[in-house]
DNA sequence: GTCTATAAATGGATAGAC
DNA sequence: GTCTATCCATTTATAGAC
């Protein structure tokens, strides 16, 4: 039996994929951030691994079970790090780690985060896929919870473009992780302190 | 003669198109912005505007002139507002000035510029085409100067990532223009300042 | 200026041999 | 698990009629 058929319904946290599978995600990610997800074909992918098409079909059914699962990839980490920061003590404790983790996560994967956060085909997948907008969610209201304050989600919208532009932006792509990650996080400093204020009131 | 002859050579400043042209380009923008330029083929384009794809191909020779041009028509307030800033008397000035005036314009095409300045196929075209990388190499000027500080270009960094979220995320795309106008306006303020004391030194 | 028709290439996807 | 071969839709682009 084809191993495609068990990925549709494989929930995101628990996603585990075999080499040769793991093989097919790693090129399309790479693929991806350097041509966009429309602009890459099946036929590319199985040309960078050395394989034909037909045995990119055998590993996955579609090329939107690609995209999904490449995404699943490249969120993983996000994922966990809301787990982890949803299990702390106190909101206010909660926001801090989850954004030092995702400025460490855009850290790590520079190139590949910022294909994933901006193509539109990847955006019209990660929107139509319900495990994805439940851990979107998740962040929002672990972010600005019931706060529907506009200055307040607009310092997050801020907070969240700026650090996308921090470790993307071609202005500071020769610039080292210390510098980034600590103006990053004299950045984030100010914007946590209202959030936990406005929390408290 | 077919008028797409000529417009291979235009200046990005001096462009100028037939009403023809310009209902392809505003069809072509709208779609880019939805679909992505990888995922906006010529027959779409036809089909918005009720024509059919070689009425398209008659006003503009190749798919990629399209999207050259219609970069051109979203860049062109954007270069206006460059001449106007260089103009001004002081460097400190004209970046106030710049920053003023790209926050306007991405207030006023919320929708495109979110598309034009993060779409890998357009990335790709504009690092290609040299206007372009001439006037991104202006602002850059004006902005930063000839100060190579990590800090300060970070911080410029955070501010166009701060602008471009600000504007076009979706945690705020519900906030009317002033909200945002202002909140991106007191953000911009002390990295202006600390610009302008660098610049003193 | 716009149409039909068509060429040539490439896309996603499947069947069946090995 | 990987291959060849193939199908069918769609793409870019051109030729030529109206």
């Amino acid at each position: 039996m084809s191993p495609a058929g068990s990925l549709a319904t494989r929930r995101l946290e628990s996603a585990s994929y075999s080499s040769a599978q793991t093989r097919v995600l790693q090129a399309a990610l790479s693929l991806f951030a350097e041509h966009g997800v429309g602009g890459t074909s099946i036929r590319m992918i199985a040309d960078a691994i050395g394989v034909t098409k037909a045995a990119i079909y055998y590993q996955f059914k579609t090329k939107e079970e690609i995209v999904l699962a490449a995404a699943g990839l490249g969120f993983a980490k996000l994922e966990w790090a809301l787990e982890a920061a949803e299990a702390e003590e106190s909101p206010s404790r909660a926001r801090e780690f989850l954004i030092r983790q995702v400025i460490e996560i855009s850290l790590e994967q520079r190139r590949v985060t910022r294909a994933l956060q901006h193509d539109p085909v990847m955006l019209r997948v990660l929107t139509e896929h319900e495990p994805f907008q439940q851990m979107f969610q998740r962040m929002q209201r672990l972010m600005v919870g019931e706060v529907l304050d506009p200055k307040m989600r607009m310092q997050v919208a801020l907070l969240s473009g700026a650090i996308a532009a921090g470790t993307g932006h071609s202005l500071v792509a020769d610039l080292d992780d210390e510098t980034v990650r600590s103006a990053l996080l004299e950045f984030a400093r100010p914007i946590l302190a209202r959030l936990a204020r406005k929390g408290r009131q």
